[in-house]
DNA sequence: TAGATTGTTAATCGATTAACAATC
DNA sequence: TAGATTGTTAATCGATTAACAATC
């Protein structure tokens, strides 16, 4: 079967899940699988990765299972991992930090080609190898460089202002680390939210909830 | 209506959001909504905001609305923020020390009472009011101390150590940055993940799928 | 060939949306 | 009282699981 029209965000969200766990039984010198092993290893169930992998085509061989090197192979291209997509920091507090320092040496479809931040007292310092851009810059930057996401290691406030300003030189596609809800101003956008507040306070409520 | 028995995790996770928006409001002066206007503000239907909160409790009032500042309290209490429960950063490297910044600043449901990493280089120095402790020290720390959540900002292998040297010892909370899936190995935990690598990738995804 | 396991359709489950009686 | 909006049940939608014919 080939690909599907629809993929929906459960299944776009399984995806580095399997590429994390091919690339660990890879490693292991296994070389094939069947749906139902690697269900037990992840915690899935077969049906689900027979589902998952079929919405993007037929990758395996009845009576074998999936060939494991090609199978991650296959998601890697689904995925788009080769693209090396450009990508900006904004904000290098400790947070824009870390994250360049893990985007720099982890595989995830992404290279940081500037990072950008508001303070006089680090605008011109070092991180990985680049030097940190004042924030005034940014606009100008994007409109001479191709760049394909922002990072947004930023405060809700400022996230707002800076989405706007990007969105107006046409730049779609941003990791956004702030509390602001990009997708609710713009529609034509992709945005991966990580709310780390959010998932604090439902720890919050599962921890006081197992209380009760 | 009373409280639901099972709460779906879908609703745990709307939870946060629920508050965040409230708080907002609440700030604008504003002291009673509708169903229909708190959707459109935060891109849901007003069904489904009535069916959440339902599940917890009538808390609006028939041909008015919610108020405000109680259904931000009622929210708060669901959600268990005045718990205040007692947390420890595990990995004092940028991303430790930017989550432990950001959890002294932010209601959030916790409160850092220590911090442990394995390099001599950081033990000793400061974070907060802590003092960062050896993690030779943090089984010791834990028995002594009654510790709710355990945070950490550790790469995956060193996670699955101290996950199991932590549950040993009763904690069976934690908020996980690192790709160890915790939950394959421990069922009776309450765990929240942030694994920004495969939020990378799902970006990356939505960004190559775009330009097919 | 017989056994294993896929690809795919059908059944089930869960979550969202619609509808409306209850009631403020 | 009339209008508004909730609480709640019913309908729909989407995602997961089960089942099995196809086939390696």
């Amino acid at each position: 079967m080939s690909r599907k029209q629809y993929i929906s965000p459960a299944i776009i969200h399984r995806l580095p899940r399997y590429y994390r766990y091919l690339s660990i039984i890879e490693k292991e010198g296994i070389s094939k699988i069947s749906s139902k092993d690697l269900a037990d290893i992840m915690g899935l169930t077969s049906s689900q990765i027979r589902q998952d992998l079929n919405s993007f085509g037929g990758f395996g061989q009845q009576g074998y299972g999936y060939n494991i090197s090609e199978l991650k192979n296959e998601i890697s291209s689904i995925i788009g991992l080769n693209n090396h997509f450009k990508a900006i920091i904004i904000g290098v507090g400790n947070l824009g930090k870390s994250v360049a320092n893990y985007m720099d040496k982890a595989e995830n479809g992404f290279e940081i080609v500037a990072c950008f931040d508001k303070s006089d007292d680090l605008v011109g310092t070092g991180l990985l190898n680049l030097k940190v851009q004042s924030i005034n810059n940014l606009v100008n930057f994007c409109t001479e460089n191709r760049i394909d996401s922002a990072i947004l290691c930023i405060p809700s406030e400022e996230a707002k202002q800076t989405v706007k300003a990007l969105y107006d030189i046409g730049i779609k596609s941003f990791c956004n680390f702030s509390s602001y809800d990009i997708s609710l101003d713009y529609r034509d956008i992709q945005v991966e939210n990580i709310h780390l507040r959010d998932s604090l306070m439902s720890l919050c409520y599962k921890i006081a909830d197992e209380r009760i």
